[in-house]
DNA sequence: CAGTGAGCGAGCTTCCGCTTGACTT
């Protein structure tokens, strides 16, 4: 009897895949990758090892030439999958739709010594019907993607271990550099820095209690035609006013507040205008971690962990996805849920679809939805705690992508008071659509929701109330982790797989600090972005991984050669930036502290002023170097301690210290 | 003379992306 091997990646995808074609197939996973460059100077075969360039993994001056190996955590699948390579006499590479899984395919045929009678498979939905047909019409491996996602991965590698030497000379031992993490840190870095230079201005906000019955609030909008300052009307540099708007003083607002109270208000327009806000799309692995932050407050990683667990439990599809397309079975399936809750007309009459809108995206998976072709209501599914909550929010996401758009009308109100002008929002709602379901957590709510009465133009309304508020201008916020993601994203750096790790290196580098869930720069971070847009200004360019992809995709297409490519990048272009990369120390001013800058001596990040130095404590957040603790600190005095935020491990564990510790003592004993 | 400790030098670190468990905390 002939048999089929049939490989994919995933280990719960095997097992539901190998229900599908039965016996005469045998499905077994990857795991992933299973070859690689070395990571590590012990992990290069012998052969190489005196090599100069074999640090690199990868032979430049021969054709970029890459080193492979099967790292150490992945000898034992090999070993699975040759055993059973004996046994069949047909392979099917089943990997991932996409550039990542044509490489493991082929890594593969390498790593498994496959002559021939292999083929590829590839699918993009997990029901019987596509399981089957996908065994029946394999094709063979498209090396020109292959090429593709060489490329990348040597890029990324020349580029990561290109640099972070640099770093190591410059700054301290140990750190590190990247196409996606100084993407990352360089907006980090950026946002903190608008942040501390920001200077904020005073100004006066006024409002009036207003109405027969029930009351609405209206903002002061400007005095005898002179309009009043909003936030916009500043320099957020300077903190002065940028426009002609009329700031008032707070002498001059408690008499408008006075004036107001004295009389009735007259309605000089009405307008009514419909608006609408359309269903969310179903849940990608970035906008999962993005309303996961905002509904459930959990980290990216958490969110991960729990769809993972969700994934295991067969309660969800695939957790790492860069589409929010539904399949036809899964469309139907949330329809008859809305159906079955609001009625008939609570869904569109054609069904919803949803394309990929990041850049880059590869959608080798359907978005995140419950699994089957009936969804589970979440109080029948046994799940509990945050599982449940996860599992829940999905649910309903997944449902309320099929359901109509929210309608209603905003109504604009403008009224007067002698030379005064005020303006009234207010929203009402004709069908709540998707939100009777899903509700979006919203900031900014509050005085844009209200309802405003059915007034004529004309009309005189009493002022119940009076009051004003002095505001400030407010510096940029900071990113949280997933507001992070999603910036990345948006650009295309970083992939489904890697957002929650991107967070985790940041952090681990010492660059990063989360508190009270707001993602922090340190001071390390900003000299380590410092210094590479100024000996890598490339590196930190947003736009970089978008260049990188357009001729990834033309080399996929046939149409670049990927040494050229390679060429034209590294030996014409990266490797004398890093030749020419200065070997000292950066340093940065403190936006707030004249004459003062921080710098590192030593591995040590240090503040300089006046001819006198200190250490800087690792937590101090960059904004909180104020001209006091500035001082305080450079008399010896420790800055006012708050609770630690917590790091997640101890500074950099090597992995290759125990071998480097049995060397020294093997030596010492001699 | 044995035990201790300061000081020195050698060697290593590092990337991104695809998957789970096997480890600690």
């Amino acid at each position: 009897m002939s048999t089929t091997l049939v490989i994919v990646e995933s280990p719960s995808k095997a097992k539901k895949i190998q229900g599908y074609l039965g016996s005469g197939y045998t499905v077994h996973a990857s795991l992933g990758h299973i070859r690689d460059l070395p990571s590590t100077k012990a992990e290069i075969p012998e052969k190489y090892a005196s090599e100069a360039w074999a640090r690199l993994g990868v032979h430049v001056s021969d054709g970029f030439k890459p080193i492979y190996i099967v790292p150490a955590g992945k000898k034992k699948v090999v070993s699975e999958l040759r055993a059973l390579v004996k046994k069949a006499d047909r392979v099917l590479l089943a990997t991932d739709p996409d550039r990542e899984g044509e490489a493991i395919a082929w890594h593969l045929v390498a790593a498994l010594g496959l002559k021939s009678g292999f083929e590829r498979m590839t699918f993009h939905e997990i029901t019987k019907e596509a399981i089957q047909a996908a065994a029946q019409h394999t094709r063979p491996i498209d090396y020109a993607l292959v090429g593709a996602q060489e490329s990348r991965r040597i890029i990324d590698r020349l580029l990561g271990y290109g640099v972070s030497p640099l770093l190591w000379n410059s700054i301290s031992s140990g750190l590190s550099a990247g196409r996606v993490q100084s993407a990352a840190l360089a907006a980090l870095a950026h946002r903190e820095q608008a942040r501390m230079a920001h200077v904020s201005a005073p100004y006066w906000r006024v409002t009036a209690q207003i109405g027969n019955q029930k009351l609405f609030t209206a903002t002061v909008l400007g005095v005898s035609g002179q309009r009043l300052a909003t936030p916009k009307d500043f320099d957020p540099a300077t903190g002065q006013l940028k426009t002609d708007a009329l700031v008032l003083t707070a002498e001059q607002a408690g008499q408008l507040v006075t004036f107001l109270k004295a009389r009735p208000v007259t309605v000089l327009s009405t307008e009514c205008v419909p608006y609408s806000t359309k269903s969310p799309a179903p849940f990608t692995t970035s906008t999962l971690q993005q309303e996961a932050s905002k509904a459930l407050k959990l980290s990216p990683k958490q969110s991960m962990d729990l769809a993972q667990k969700l994934y295991e439990g067969g309660h969800i599809t695939y957790m790492r996805t860069d589409s929010p397309s539904l399949s036809d079975e899964a469309t139907a399936a949330a329809r008859a849920v809305a159906v079955a809750a609001f009625g008939q007309g609570a869904v569109p009459s054609n069904p919803r679809t949803y394309a990929a809108k990041a850049k880059n995206a590869q959608e080798a998976h359907e978005a995140i939805r419950p699994s089957g072709k009936v969804f589970k209501a979440p109080e029948t599914t046994g799940l509990a705690s945050d599982e449940l909550a996860l599992y829940d929010l999905i649910y309903r996401r997944t449902v309320a992508s099929q359901m109509l758009d929210l309608t209603g009308m905003k109504t604009t109100l403008i009224l007067k008071a002698g030379a005064v002008q005020l303006g009234a929002i207010g929203r009402t709602v004709t069908e709540p659509g998707f939100t009777r379901l899903y509700q979006d957590v919203q900031e900014g709510e509050g005085e844009e929701s209200q309802v405003l009465p059915d007034v004529q133009q004309g009309a005189a309304l009493p002022v119940r109330d009076a009051k004003a508020e002095e505001k400030k201008t407010p510096a940029p916020g900071r990113f949280t982790e997933a507001s992070l993601v999603r910036a990345l994203e948006k650009v295309g750096v970083g992939r489904p797989s890697t957002y929650a790790s991107i967070l985790s290196t940041l952090d681990h580098r010492g660059y990063t600090r989360v508190v009270k869930r707001q993602l922090t720069v340190t001071w390390l971070g900003l000299l380590v972005s410092a210094y590479l847009a100024q000996a890598c200004a490339d590196l930190v360019d947003v736009q970089f991984t978008a260049h990188m992809e357009a001729e990834l995709d033309q080399i996929a297409e046939g149409a670049l050669k990927r040494e050229a490519y390679l060429t034209r990048f590294w030996s014409e272009g990266f490797a004398r930036t890093i030749a020419q990369a200065p070997q000292r120390a950066p340093s940065v001013p403190v936006p707030r502290v004249p004459g003062a800058v921080v710098t590192v001596r030593a591995g040590e990040v240090i503040l300089v002023m006046n001819g006198r130095t200190a250490p800087l404590p690792v937590d101090l957040v960059p904004d909180e170097l104020t001209p006091e603790v500035a001082a305080d600190l450079l008399v010896g005095k420790a800055p006012p301690k708050r609770p630690a935020a917590k790091r997640s491990t101890a500074p950099r564990k090597k992995s290759g210290k125990t071998s480097s510790t049995r060397a020294t003592r093997k030596k010492s004993t001699t």
